[in-house]
DNA sequence: CTTAATAGTGCAACACCGTTGCGCTACGAG
DNA sequence: CTCGTAGCGCAACGGTGTTGCACTATTAAG
């Protein structure tokens, strides 16, 4: 917090691997700051004394504090893909049930992402470079275009079912995630009052039964003519 | 920036009647604000020179500034199910294509509900006191009850998948807002590159999608045990 | 080994947010 | 007309994220 100089005399990054190494370690203190505070509570202060420099210190070497974030969901996305896919791409065939509970299972391990997931389009793509936003997104669609030909071999959807799935999964984890873990003064409020017990959802089962059902109700839709 | 408010010499309110119309004129301030620039955008000050007082004064009328948001999202929550009840209350029966279509339709109508759905649990159920989330909470729990009992009866589903259905819609309609409506830079980009083209959604088309697909699976589902 | 240029860092100030304490005075009761 | 209540504006506070500036650690050159 203050002073700072106690600590050992931090050494300043000039090689460009110094420089990366830096970088990767303020990612690591704000995804472990915003795993156990949830990532809307975590400051640049509260990282920059993380990892034990200043809060302008920071910023250059990511031009906001969302920014951060974004890299991280960039991150995230390339993570679930990789796992998810690596299960599905393992499989000849795959129920609905299945698909549903690979994405919710792989989707649920990772509550960082989840809790990014409910933030990106509503805080982390404001405040950052029209740069930095492009090359987000491109990583986003990248990621999303990889699962899709997962769904569309193991299924038979068409594309746009399969972005649609994607989609749904995503926006449905972040809600969930934020549903799911409320401040300890709202849980409390909904332990205490039995009307509101049902305010208080998980999110494995719910995701899992609604991506069964939506699958399901690809798979049995008409044909749009004969 | 607006000032605008030439009123002169601004009245106080001392009667029942008259802080009632000041709290009323407080929440529309904030909606029209809302509608045209966001809900995210939306000020204190903002608000306070849209009605012609000043900040500390709107504070007096709301604990804080969620608790303005939080009052549009209950009020919402009501005329929404209102609007839907009232659609499908008329029917005898329908397919779950036209269900997904109500319920999108009268989503899709009010797009600062979109707006402050996609919100609410992130930002508006923090700081603000432990009452008047209980509060928030009832009246949202009821609505959902409300619709729920129409979605039983006109498709015979089970409690549990009526609130699911409520959830999916709700949730997706606050994502899907959100990726519709990016701001002019981000959404210039979109339009410049084509590979980001698949980035701009439209909220209506894509959620009555997902929503019939769900609800049809649901009708096809396989009970637990013969 | 000394020296000088370079650049990463810390500090402090800035603008803005929501929030609060405090006088002022408009207003209605008497 | 007077007076006390209470609604209001003002200004200050703590907190963001962000920026310009001075410093000095670091390294390459003499």
């Amino acid at each position: 917090m203050m002073s700072s100089m106690s600590e050992p005399a931090f050494q300043r990054a000039r090689s460009a691997a110094a420089k990366q190494a830096r970088e990767q370690a303020i990612l690591e203190a704000a995804r472990a700051l915003g795993r156990r505070h949830g990532v809307r509570d975590v400051t640049l202060t509260d990282i920059a004394a993380a990892v034990g420099m200043h809060k302008s210190a920071l910023l250059r070497y990511f031009e906001t504090r969302e920014q951060i974030f974004l890299a991280l969901t960039a991150d995230g996305w390339r993570q679930w893909s990789a796992d998810l896919c690596g299960d599905l791409a393992g499989r000849a065939r795959a129920t609905p049930a299945e698909v549903a509970e690979a994405v919710t299972g792989t989707l649920a391990a990772r509550p960082m992402f989840c809790d990014l997931l409910a933030q990106a389009p509503l805080n982390l793509e404001r405040n950052v470079s029209i740069e930095s936003v492009r090359s987000f997104k491109l990583v986003t669609l990248g990621e999303v275009e990889r699962i899709g030909r997962e769904l569309r071999r193991l299924l038979g959807l068409t594309e746009s079912q399969a972005v649609d799935t994607i989609a749904t999964a995503t926006s449905m984890a972040g809600a969930l995630w934020q549903m799911a873990t409320p401040g300890p003064r709202v849980r409390e409020l909904y332990l205490s009052d039995p009307r509101l017990g049902h305010a208080l959802v998980e999110v494995e089962p719910r995701l899992t039964r609604v991506l069964t059902a939506y699958l399901t109700g690809l798979g049995t839709e008409a044909p749009p003519a004969g």
